[in-house]
DNA sequence: AAAAGTGGACGTGTATGCAATTCTTGACTT
DNA sequence: AAGTCAAGAATTGCATACACGTCCACTTTT
Protein backbone atom coordinates (compact mmCIF):
# COMPACT_ATOMS: atom_id res chain seq x y z
CA UNK A 1 0.00 0.00 0.00
CA UNK A 2 1.43 3.33 -0.97
CA UNK A 3 1.33 5.97 1.80
CA UNK A 4 1.12 8.99 0.00
CA UNK A 5 -0.44 12.56 0.92
CA UNK A 6 -3.88 11.81 -0.87
CA UNK A 7 -6.28 14.65 -2.58
CA UNK A 8 -4.04 17.13 -1.34
CA UNK A 9 -6.14 18.92 -3.98
CA UNK A 10 -9.76 20.03 -2.85
CA UNK A 11 -11.06 20.53 -6.25
CA UNK A 12 -8.29 20.30 -9.80
CA UNK A 13 -8.04 23.43 -10.84
CA UNK A 14 -8.77 22.55 -14.83
CA UNK A 15 -12.26 20.78 -13.86
CA UNK A 16 -13.62 24.31 -11.29
CA UNK A 17 -15.99 24.68 -14.83
CA UNK A 18 -16.46 21.33 -15.23
CA UNK A 19 -20.21 20.62 -14.02
CA UNK A 20 -18.55 17.54 -11.35
CA UNK A 21 -20.29 13.98 -11.16
CA UNK A 22 -23.09 14.50 -8.49
CA UNK A 23 -21.91 11.88 -5.81
CA UNK A 24 -25.88 10.96 -4.60
CA UNK A 25 -25.07 9.01 -1.28
CA UNK A 26 -24.58 11.97 0.96
CA UNK A 27 -27.38 13.78 -0.63
CA UNK A 28 -29.83 10.34 -0.39
CA UNK A 29 -28.81 10.01 3.47
CA UNK A 30 -30.31 13.57 4.22
CA UNK A 31 -33.39 12.90 2.56
CA UNK A 32 -33.97 9.15 4.08
CA UNK A 33 -33.26 10.97 7.44
CA UNK A 34 -35.21 13.87 6.64
CA UNK A 35 -38.39 10.80 5.72
CA UNK A 36 -37.67 9.06 9.05
CA UNK A 37 -37.88 11.75 11.41
CA UNK A 38 -40.94 13.05 9.44
CA UNK A 39 -42.89 9.84 10.23
CA UNK A 40 -43.14 8.78 6.65
CA UNK A 41 -42.88 5.19 7.46
CA UNK A 42 -44.17 3.45 11.04
CA UNK A 43 -41.51 1.07 12.85
CA UNK A 44 -41.44 -1.99 11.33
CA UNK A 45 -41.90 -1.07 7.52
CA UNK A 46 -39.81 -2.36 5.31
CA UNK A 47 -37.98 -0.42 2.93
CA UNK A 48 -37.27 -1.95 -0.35
CA UNK A 49 -34.09 -0.86 -2.43
CA UNK A 50 -35.72 -0.63 -5.72
CA UNK A 51 -38.59 1.82 -4.56
CA UNK A 52 -36.04 3.85 -2.97
CA UNK A 53 -34.23 4.12 -5.83
CA UNK A 54 -37.18 5.04 -7.90
CA UNK A 55 -38.50 7.71 -5.60
CA UNK A 56 -35.04 9.30 -5.94
CA UNK A 57 -33.89 8.17 -9.59
CA UNK A 58 -30.80 6.43 -8.86
CA UNK A 59 -29.93 2.89 -9.06
CA UNK A 60 -29.52 0.49 -6.13
CA UNK A 61 -26.56 1.04 -5.70
CA UNK A 62 -26.26 4.44 -3.71
CA UNK A 63 -29.25 3.63 -2.14
CA UNK A 64 -27.52 0.75 -0.60
CA UNK A 65 -24.53 2.54 0.86
CA UNK A 66 -27.17 5.10 2.15
CA UNK A 67 -29.31 2.64 4.02
CA UNK A 68 -25.87 1.05 5.26
CA UNK A 69 -24.98 4.33 6.84
CA UNK A 70 -28.58 5.15 8.27
CA UNK A 71 -28.20 1.99 10.21
CA UNK A 72 -24.93 2.24 11.76
CA UNK A 73 -26.75 5.51 12.74
CA UNK A 74 -29.13 3.29 14.03
CA UNK A 75 -32.23 4.40 12.39
CA UNK A 76 -33.12 1.39 10.89
CA UNK A 77 -32.06 -2.40 10.64
CA UNK A 78 -30.47 -4.15 8.38
CA UNK A 79 -31.37 -8.06 7.83
CA UNK A 80 -29.35 -10.11 5.87
CA UNK A 81 -30.64 -10.89 2.69
CA UNK A 82 -33.90 -9.78 4.05
CA UNK A 83 -33.30 -5.48 3.55
CA UNK A 84 -33.81 -2.64 5.49
CA UNK A 85 -36.78 -2.40 7.82
CA UNK A 86 -37.70 1.01 9.39
CA UNK A 87 -36.87 1.50 13.57
CA UNK A 88 -39.02 4.33 15.67
CA UNK A 89 -38.13 8.04 14.79
CA UNK A 90 -40.60 9.96 17.24
CA UNK A 91 -39.95 12.01 20.27
CA UNK A 92 -39.13 8.85 22.12
CA UNK A 93 -35.84 8.13 19.97
CA UNK A 94 -35.17 11.77 19.80
CA UNK A 95 -34.93 12.24 23.59
CA UNK A 96 -32.65 9.06 23.37
CA UNK A 97 -30.53 10.78 21.01
CA UNK A 98 -30.67 14.29 22.66
CA UNK A 99 -29.85 12.28 26.32
CA UNK A 100 -26.39 9.99 24.37
CA UNK A 101 -25.29 13.32 23.45
CA UNK A 102 -25.59 15.00 26.49
CA UNK A 103 -23.43 12.04 27.59
CA UNK A 104 -20.88 12.44 25.67
CA UNK A 105 -20.76 16.62 25.60
CA UNK A 106 -20.86 16.94 29.16
CA UNK A 107 -17.89 14.35 30.10
CA UNK A 108 -16.01 16.46 26.77
CA UNK A 109 -16.91 19.92 28.26
CA UNK A 110 -15.38 18.57 31.54
CA UNK A 111 -12.28 17.88 29.89
CA UNK A 112 -11.99 20.38 27.73
CA UNK A 113 -12.28 22.77 30.64
CA UNK A 114 -8.72 24.29 31.19
CA UNK A 115 -7.38 23.24 27.49
CA UNK A 116 -9.39 25.98 25.22
CA UNK A 117 -7.12 28.92 24.67
CA UNK A 118 -8.41 31.91 26.89
CA UNK A 119 -8.80 34.54 23.70
CA UNK A 120 -11.00 32.05 21.80
CA UNK A 121 -13.30 31.51 24.72
CA UNK A 122 -13.26 35.37 25.43
CA UNK A 123 -14.09 36.09 21.57
CA UNK A 124 -17.18 33.41 21.96
CA UNK A 125 -18.30 35.07 24.94
CA UNK A 126 -18.65 38.60 23.21
CA UNK A 127 -20.17 37.26 20.10
CA UNK A 128 -22.80 35.54 22.50
CA UNK A 129 -23.21 38.81 24.51
CA UNK A 130 -23.72 40.71 21.07
CA UNK A 131 -25.93 37.79 19.43
CA UNK A 132 -28.18 38.71 23.66
CA UNK A 133 -28.58 42.16 23.67
CA UNK A 134 -29.14 42.47 20.08
CA UNK A 135 -32.03 40.08 19.83
CA UNK A 136 -33.03 40.25 16.62
CA UNK A 137 -35.19 37.02 14.65
CA UNK A 138 -34.33 37.75 11.18
CA UNK A 139 -32.67 34.59 9.32
CA UNK A 140 -28.83 36.24 9.25
CA UNK A 141 -29.11 36.52 13.09
CA UNK A 142 -30.46 32.83 13.35
CA UNK A 143 -27.57 32.00 10.68
CA UNK A 144 -25.12 33.80 12.98
CA UNK A 145 -26.57 32.29 15.91
CA UNK A 146 -26.04 29.03 14.89
CA UNK A 147 -22.52 29.57 13.96
CA UNK A 148 -21.64 30.47 17.60
CA UNK A 149 -23.35 27.47 18.32
CA UNK A 150 -21.56 25.45 16.17
CA UNK A 151 -18.36 26.67 17.07
CA UNK A 152 -18.85 26.85 20.91
CA UNK A 153 -19.74 22.78 20.31
CA UNK A 154 -16.77 22.15 17.84
CA UNK A 155 -14.28 23.79 20.62
CA UNK A 156 -15.13 21.48 23.34
CA UNK A 157 -15.44 18.66 21.06
CA UNK A 158 -11.60 19.21 19.39
CA UNK A 159 -10.01 20.26 23.31
CA UNK A 160 -11.86 17.14 25.59
CA UNK A 161 -8.82 15.33 24.66
CA UNK A 162 -9.89 12.31 23.07
CA UNK A 163 -10.52 12.08 18.89
CA UNK A 164 -13.10 9.45 19.31
CA UNK A 165 -14.91 11.16 21.79
CA UNK A 166 -15.11 14.36 19.37
CA UNK A 167 -15.83 12.05 16.29
CA UNK A 168 -18.92 10.52 18.13
CA UNK A 169 -20.29 14.22 19.24
CA UNK A 170 -20.04 15.31 16.04
CA UNK A 171 -21.94 12.33 14.66
CA UNK A 172 -24.31 13.34 16.99
CA UNK A 173 -24.20 16.71 16.34
CA UNK A 174 -24.84 16.02 12.52
CA UNK A 175 -28.09 13.87 13.62
CA UNK A 176 -28.82 16.87 15.77
CA UNK A 177 -28.81 19.02 12.78
CA UNK A 178 -31.27 16.76 10.71
CA UNK A 179 -33.89 16.75 13.65
CA UNK A 180 -33.67 20.38 13.70
CA UNK A 181 -34.37 20.54 10.33
CA UNK A 182 -37.10 18.51 10.22
CA UNK A 183 -39.07 20.47 12.98
CA UNK A 184 -37.85 23.66 11.29
CA UNK A 185 -36.09 26.85 12.99
CA UNK A 186 -36.94 27.08 16.26
CA UNK A 187 -36.56 30.61 17.14
CA UNK A 188 -37.26 30.26 21.02
CA UNK A 189 -34.46 27.59 21.43
CA UNK A 190 -32.17 29.68 19.95
CA UNK A 191 -32.76 32.39 22.09
CA UNK A 192 -32.82 30.08 25.51
CA UNK A 193 -29.77 28.89 23.85
CA UNK A 194 -27.73 31.84 24.20
CA UNK A 195 -27.85 32.32 27.22
CA UNK A 196 -26.75 28.96 28.26
CA UNK A 197 -24.03 29.40 25.90
CA UNK A 198 -22.84 31.64 28.30
CA UNK A 199 -23.06 29.86 31.11
CA UNK A 200 -21.04 27.25 29.40
CA UNK A 201 -18.12 29.61 28.11
CA UNK A 202 -18.73 31.44 31.51
CA UNK A 203 -17.91 28.13 33.58
CA UNK A 204 -15.17 27.38 30.95
CA UNK A 205 -13.25 30.60 31.34
CA UNK A 206 -13.51 30.11 35.33
CA UNK A 207 -11.92 26.98 34.77
CA UNK A 208 -14.56 24.34 36.75
CA UNK A 209 -15.13 21.64 34.97
CA UNK A 210 -17.93 20.26 36.89
CA UNK A 211 -20.25 23.37 36.29
CA UNK A 212 -19.10 23.47 32.72
CA UNK A 213 -20.21 20.32 32.34
CA UNK A 214 -23.44 20.89 34.60
CA UNK A 215 -24.28 23.55 32.20
CA UNK A 216 -23.65 21.61 29.08
CA UNK A 217 -26.18 19.28 30.22
CA UNK A 218 -29.09 21.63 31.06
CA UNK A 219 -28.52 23.24 27.79
CA UNK A 220 -28.36 20.53 25.82
CA UNK A 221 -31.88 19.12 27.60
CA UNK A 222 -32.85 22.32 27.12
CA UNK A 223 -32.85 21.83 23.61
CA UNK A 224 -34.07 18.30 23.54
CA UNK A 225 -37.07 19.84 25.35
CA UNK A 226 -37.47 22.39 22.38
CA UNK A 227 -36.93 20.19 19.64
CA UNK A 228 -39.70 17.40 20.94
CA UNK A 229 -42.13 19.61 21.56
CA UNK A 230 -42.21 20.71 18.33
CA UNK A 231 -41.86 17.81 17.44
CA UNK A 232 -45.12 16.43 19.31
CA UNK A 233 -47.35 19.36 18.66
CA UNK A 234 -47.75 19.38 15.09
CA UNK A 235 -44.90 18.36 13.31
CA UNK A 236 -45.85 14.95 12.63
CA UNK A 237 -48.74 16.69 10.52
CA UNK A 238 -46.64 15.74 7.36
CA UNK A 239 -47.91 12.54 7.52
CA UNK A 240 -50.37 12.35 10.42
CA UNK A 241 -51.75 8.84 12.15
CA UNK A 242 -55.03 8.86 11.05
CA UNK B 1 -44.35 0.52 1.62
CA UNK B 2 -46.17 -2.40 3.24
CA UNK B 3 -45.62 -2.92 6.42
CA UNK B 4 -45.13 -6.62 6.84
CA UNK B 5 -43.59 -9.03 9.31
CA UNK B 6 -40.01 -9.72 7.34
CA UNK B 7 -37.76 -11.82 8.10
CA UNK B 8 -39.99 -14.70 10.15
CA UNK B 9 -37.90 -17.38 9.58
CA UNK B 10 -34.22 -17.37 11.16
CA UNK B 11 -33.97 -19.87 8.05
CA UNK B 12 -36.04 -21.43 5.83
CA UNK B 13 -36.52 -24.95 6.78
CA UNK B 14 -36.01 -26.23 2.86
CA UNK B 15 -32.89 -24.69 2.37
CA UNK B 16 -31.20 -25.63 5.69
CA UNK B 17 -28.86 -28.59 3.56
CA UNK B 18 -28.37 -26.25 0.80
CA UNK B 19 -24.73 -24.32 0.78
CA UNK B 20 -26.28 -21.12 1.51
CA UNK B 21 -24.81 -18.45 0.16
CA UNK B 22 -22.01 -16.70 1.78
CA UNK B 23 -22.35 -12.98 2.65
CA UNK B 24 -19.07 -11.90 2.63
CA UNK B 25 -19.53 -8.32 3.71
CA UNK B 26 -19.18 -9.35 7.50
CA UNK B 27 -16.30 -11.13 7.61
CA UNK B 28 -14.53 -8.61 5.58
CA UNK B 29 -15.17 -6.43 8.15
CA UNK B 30 -13.54 -8.44 10.88
CA UNK B 31 -11.15 -8.93 8.77
CA UNK B 32 -9.70 -5.90 8.15
CA UNK B 33 -10.16 -4.74 11.25
CA UNK B 34 -7.78 -7.31 12.52
CA UNK B 35 -5.42 -6.00 9.69
CA UNK B 36 -5.91 -2.65 10.98
CA UNK B 37 -4.89 -2.85 14.50
CA UNK B 38 -2.24 -5.35 14.15
CA UNK B 39 -0.80 -2.47 12.45
CA UNK B 40 -0.24 -3.61 9.19
CA UNK B 41 -1.30 -0.27 7.74
CA UNK B 42 0.11 3.11 8.73
CA UNK B 43 -1.96 5.79 9.11
CA UNK B 44 -2.33 7.63 5.67
CA UNK B 45 -1.85 4.40 3.62
CA UNK B 46 -4.36 4.80 1.23
CA UNK B 47 -6.08 1.39 0.59
CA UNK B 48 -7.22 0.80 -2.77
CA UNK B 49 -10.89 -1.14 -3.32
CA UNK B 50 -9.28 -3.25 -6.04
CA UNK B 51 -6.05 -4.19 -3.93
CA UNK B 52 -8.55 -5.36 -1.23
CA UNK B 53 -10.60 -6.76 -3.55
CA UNK B 54 -8.04 -9.77 -4.62
CA UNK B 55 -6.35 -10.08 -1.61
CA UNK B 56 -9.73 -11.40 -0.37
CA UNK B 57 -10.81 -13.17 -3.36
CA UNK B 58 -14.16 -11.29 -3.79
CA UNK B 59 -15.36 -8.19 -6.22
CA UNK B 60 -14.88 -4.16 -5.48
CA UNK B 61 -18.86 -4.21 -4.09
CA UNK B 62 -18.15 -6.24 -1.09
CA UNK B 63 -14.71 -4.91 -0.15
CA UNK B 64 -16.95 -0.82 -0.84
CA UNK B 65 -19.57 -1.60 1.87
CA UNK B 66 -17.15 -3.09 4.43
CA UNK B 67 -15.05 -0.50 4.21
CA UNK B 68 -17.75 2.29 4.69
CA UNK B 69 -19.26 0.25 7.50
CA UNK B 70 -15.24 0.35 8.85
CA UNK B 71 -15.74 4.17 8.32
CA UNK B 72 -18.40 4.73 10.43
CA UNK B 73 -16.61 2.81 13.35
CA UNK B 74 -14.66 6.04 12.98
CA UNK B 75 -11.21 3.41 12.11
CA UNK B 76 -10.53 4.81 8.30
CA UNK B 77 -11.28 8.26 6.44
CA UNK B 78 -13.56 8.17 3.43
CA UNK B 79 -12.97 10.45 1.06
CA UNK B 80 -15.12 11.79 -1.90
CA UNK B 81 -13.88 10.45 -5.02
CA UNK B 82 -11.17 9.34 -3.16
CA UNK B 83 -11.04 6.55 -1.36
CA UNK B 84 -10.44 5.24 1.92
CA UNK B 85 -7.16 6.10 3.97
CA UNK B 86 -6.04 4.25 7.13
CA UNK B 87 -6.23 6.34 10.40
CA UNK B 88 -3.86 5.41 12.98
CA UNK B 89 -5.00 2.12 15.22
CA UNK B 90 -2.27 2.25 17.80
CA UNK B 91 -2.14 2.18 21.64
CA UNK B 92 -3.29 5.51 21.95
CA UNK B 93 -6.27 5.14 20.11
CA UNK B 94 -7.14 1.98 21.87
CA UNK B 95 -7.21 3.70 24.63
CA UNK B 96 -9.85 6.45 23.80
CA UNK B 97 -11.72 3.59 22.70
CA UNK B 98 -12.28 2.35 26.01
CA UNK B 99 -12.31 5.72 26.88
CA UNK B 100 -15.21 6.31 25.37
CA UNK B 101 -16.85 2.74 26.40
CA UNK B 102 -15.83 3.53 29.79
CA UNK B 103 -18.41 7.33 29.75
CA UNK B 104 -21.24 5.72 27.86
CA UNK B 105 -21.11 2.23 30.11
CA UNK B 106 -20.75 3.81 33.40
CA UNK B 107 -23.38 6.10 32.78
CA UNK B 108 -25.71 3.21 32.07
CA UNK B 109 -24.52 1.21 34.85
CA UNK B 110 -25.70 4.31 36.78
CA UNK B 111 -29.09 4.33 34.97
CA UNK B 112 -29.44 0.38 35.25
CA UNK B 113 -29.15 0.20 38.95
CA UNK B 114 -32.30 -1.11 40.49
CA UNK B 115 -33.72 -1.87 37.34
CA UNK B 116 -32.21 -5.14 37.12
CA UNK B 117 -34.71 -8.27 38.14
CA UNK B 118 -32.84 -9.09 41.46
CA UNK B 119 -32.89 -13.41 40.78
CA UNK B 120 -30.83 -12.15 37.32
CA UNK B 121 -27.97 -10.64 39.53
CA UNK B 122 -27.85 -12.72 41.83
CA UNK B 123 -27.91 -16.09 39.19
CA UNK B 124 -24.61 -13.92 38.21
CA UNK B 125 -23.01 -13.05 41.34
CA UNK B 126 -23.23 -17.22 41.74
CA UNK B 127 -21.34 -17.06 38.33
CA UNK B 128 -18.99 -15.17 39.17
CA UNK B 129 -18.26 -16.79 42.52
CA UNK B 130 -17.84 -20.09 41.02
CA UNK B 131 -15.32 -18.90 38.49
CA UNK B 132 -13.04 -17.34 41.18
CA UNK B 133 -13.19 -19.88 43.19
CA UNK B 134 -12.13 -22.92 40.92
CA UNK B 135 -9.82 -20.24 38.80
CA UNK B 136 -8.85 -22.92 36.18
CA UNK B 137 -7.24 -21.29 33.18
CA UNK B 138 -8.34 -24.04 30.23
CA UNK B 139 -10.27 -22.94 27.08
CA UNK B 140 -13.10 -23.84 28.66
CA UNK B 141 -13.35 -21.70 32.07
CA UNK B 142 -12.15 -18.88 29.65
CA UNK B 143 -15.12 -18.77 27.55
CA UNK B 144 -17.91 -19.55 30.22
CA UNK B 145 -16.36 -16.39 31.98
CA UNK B 146 -16.13 -14.05 28.64
CA UNK B 147 -20.02 -15.77 28.55
CA UNK B 148 -20.66 -14.53 32.00
CA UNK B 149 -19.10 -11.01 30.97
CA UNK B 150 -20.59 -10.25 28.03
CA UNK B 151 -24.51 -11.11 30.13
CA UNK B 152 -23.29 -8.78 32.77
CA UNK B 153 -22.25 -6.01 30.48
CA UNK B 154 -25.47 -7.18 28.20
CA UNK B 155 -27.58 -6.58 31.34
CA UNK B 156 -26.76 -3.46 32.24
CA UNK B 157 -26.94 -2.13 28.51
CA UNK B 158 -30.35 -3.32 28.30
CA UNK B 159 -31.95 -2.15 31.70
CA UNK B 160 -30.18 1.69 31.40
CA UNK B 161 -33.57 2.42 30.18
CA UNK B 162 -32.17 4.26 26.55
CA UNK B 163 -32.41 1.55 23.92
CA UNK B 164 -30.18 3.99 21.29
CA UNK B 165 -27.13 3.96 24.68
CA UNK B 166 -27.36 0.60 24.79
CA UNK B 167 -27.18 -0.07 20.39
CA UNK B 168 -23.83 2.20 21.30
CA UNK B 169 -22.60 0.03 24.29
CA UNK B 170 -23.14 -2.84 22.01
CA UNK B 171 -21.33 -1.26 19.33
CA UNK B 172 -18.12 -0.83 21.38
CA UNK B 173 -18.21 -4.10 22.71
CA UNK B 174 -17.49 -5.53 19.42
CA UNK B 175 -15.04 -3.03 18.98
CA UNK B 176 -13.49 -4.12 21.71
CA UNK B 177 -13.67 -7.77 20.85
CA UNK B 178 -11.55 -7.46 17.82
CA UNK B 179 -9.04 -5.44 19.45
CA UNK B 180 -9.07 -8.93 22.50
CA UNK B 181 -8.96 -11.29 19.20
CA UNK B 182 -6.07 -9.18 17.83
CA UNK B 183 -3.80 -9.15 21.06
CA UNK B 184 -4.80 -12.75 22.06
CA UNK B 185 -6.54 -14.00 24.87
CA UNK B 186 -5.52 -12.05 28.48
CA UNK B 187 -5.36 -14.45 30.73
CA UNK B 188 -4.64 -12.30 33.66
CA UNK B 189 -7.44 -9.74 32.32
CA UNK B 190 -10.03 -12.45 32.72
CA UNK B 191 -8.80 -13.04 36.34
CA UNK B 192 -8.94 -9.82 37.35
CA UNK B 193 -12.34 -8.97 35.62
CA UNK B 194 -14.10 -11.46 37.85
CA UNK B 195 -13.37 -9.78 40.62
CA UNK B 196 -14.03 -6.49 39.18
CA UNK B 197 -16.99 -7.82 37.71
CA UNK B 198 -18.05 -9.50 41.69
CA UNK B 199 -17.86 -5.62 42.79
CA UNK B 200 -20.44 -4.36 39.96
CA UNK B 201 -22.96 -6.84 40.54
CA UNK B 202 -22.77 -6.04 44.38
CA UNK B 203 -23.16 -2.33 43.66
CA UNK B 204 -26.23 -3.58 41.32
CA UNK B 205 -27.43 -5.35 44.20
CA UNK B 206 -27.07 -3.05 46.98
CA UNK B 207 -28.70 -0.63 45.39
CA UNK B 208 -25.76 1.83 44.77
CA UNK B 209 -26.09 3.69 41.44
CA UNK B 210 -22.55 5.81 42.22
CA UNK B 211 -20.78 2.98 43.21
CA UNK B 212 -21.95 0.76 40.53
CA UNK B 213 -20.89 3.36 37.98
CA UNK B 214 -17.58 3.68 39.60
CA UNK B 215 -17.22 0.05 39.62
CA UNK B 216 -17.58 -0.20 35.94
CA UNK B 217 -15.17 2.58 35.49
CA UNK B 218 -12.47 0.88 37.15
CA UNK B 219 -13.35 -2.58 35.85
CA UNK B 220 -13.43 -0.96 31.34
CA UNK B 221 -9.55 1.13 33.11
CA UNK B 222 -8.49 -2.28 34.00
CA UNK B 223 -9.48 -3.95 31.23
CA UNK B 224 -7.87 -1.33 29.01
CA UNK B 225 -4.57 -1.06 30.47
CA UNK B 226 -3.99 -5.34 29.94
CA UNK B 227 -5.01 -4.38 26.54
CA UNK B 228 -2.99 -1.74 25.77
CA UNK B 229 0.51 -2.93 27.61
CA UNK B 230 -0.27 -6.25 25.63
CA UNK B 231 -0.34 -4.28 22.59
CA UNK B 232 2.11 -2.25 23.15
CA UNK B 233 4.72 -5.40 24.31
CA UNK B 234 5.31 -7.28 21.49
CA UNK B 235 1.67 -7.76 19.70
CA UNK B 236 2.70 -5.34 17.15
CA UNK B 237 5.43 -8.13 16.15
CA UNK B 238 3.41 -9.10 12.89
CA UNK B 239 4.23 -5.48 10.92
CA UNK B 240 6.96 -4.07 13.44
CA UNK B 241 8.04 -0.81 12.87
CA UNK B 242 11.73 -1.56 10.82
C1' DA C 1 -59.96 -30.73 5.75
C1' DA C 2 -55.39 -29.78 7.66
C1' DA C 3 -50.59 -30.22 7.10
C1' DA C 4 -46.79 -30.54 4.19
C1' DG C 5 -44.58 -29.72 -0.19
C1' DT C 6 -43.78 -26.84 -4.48
C1' DG C 7 -43.45 -23.27 -7.81
C1' DG C 8 -42.91 -18.52 -8.90
C1' DA C 9 -42.70 -13.52 -7.78
C1' DC C 10 -40.13 -10.41 -5.19
C1' DG C 11 -35.93 -8.73 -3.08
C1' DT C 12 -31.17 -8.89 -1.65
C1' DG C 13 -25.91 -9.93 -2.41
C1' DT C 14 -22.35 -9.80 -5.58
C1' DA C 15 -19.89 -9.20 -10.09
C1' DT C 16 -18.88 -6.40 -13.89
C1' DG C 17 -18.82 -2.29 -17.09
C1' DC C 18 -18.69 2.57 -17.91
C1' DA C 19 -18.22 7.57 -16.95
C1' DA C 20 -16.01 10.95 -14.20
C1' DT C 21 -12.36 12.25 -11.26
C1' DT C 22 -7.83 12.15 -9.30
C1' DC C 23 -3.00 11.19 -9.38
C1' DT C 24 1.36 10.98 -11.84
C1' DT C 25 4.83 11.40 -15.10
C1' DG C 26 6.64 13.86 -18.76
C1' DA C 27 7.37 17.87 -21.72
C1' DC C 28 7.26 22.79 -22.07
C1' DT C 29 7.85 27.68 -20.72
C1' DT C 30 10.20 31.46 -18.29
C1' DA D 1 16.77 25.00 -13.00
C1' DA D 2 12.29 25.53 -11.16
C1' DG D 3 7.62 25.94 -11.92
C1' DT D 4 3.49 25.06 -14.96
C1' DC D 5 0.60 22.54 -17.93
C1' DA D 6 -1.16 18.42 -20.03
C1' DA D 7 -2.01 13.62 -21.31
C1' DG D 8 -2.21 8.91 -19.74
C1' DA D 9 -2.84 5.66 -15.94
C1' DA D 10 -5.11 4.53 -11.84
C1' DT D 11 -9.18 4.80 -8.92
C1' DT D 12 -13.69 5.97 -7.42
C1' DG D 13 -19.03 6.49 -8.11
C1' DC D 14 -22.77 4.71 -10.22
C1' DA D 15 -25.60 1.63 -13.35
C1' DT D 16 -26.71 -2.78 -14.77
C1' DA D 17 -26.80 -8.00 -14.80
C1' DC D 18 -27.15 -12.21 -12.64
C1' DA D 19 -27.42 -15.74 -8.78
C1' DC D 20 -29.33 -16.82 -4.60
C1' DG D 21 -32.57 -16.33 -0.65
C1' DT D 22 -37.14 -15.18 1.14
C1' DC D 23 -41.96 -15.17 1.12
C1' DC D 24 -46.61 -16.19 -0.52
C1' DA D 25 -50.15 -18.74 -2.92
C1' DC D 26 -51.30 -22.97 -4.76
C1' DT D 27 -51.21 -27.94 -5.21
C1' DT D 28 -50.68 -32.41 -3.31
C1' DT D 29 -51.00 -35.88 0.23
C1' DT D 30 -52.90 -38.30 4.22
Amino acid sequence: MQSLEPCVNPVSVKTLAVISQPIYKPDLVRRLLLALFSGEWQAGDRLPEVELAERFGVSRTPVREALQEIAAIGLIELRPNCGAVARACGSEEVREIYEVREILESEATRRACGRIAPRKLAALAADFLELQSAHRRDAAWSQREWAADHQLHELVAHACGNQRLAGEIRRYDQLIQVIRETVGNLREAQVAAIGEHLEIVKALRAGKPEQAAEAMRRHIRSAADHAIAALDSGHARTHAPA
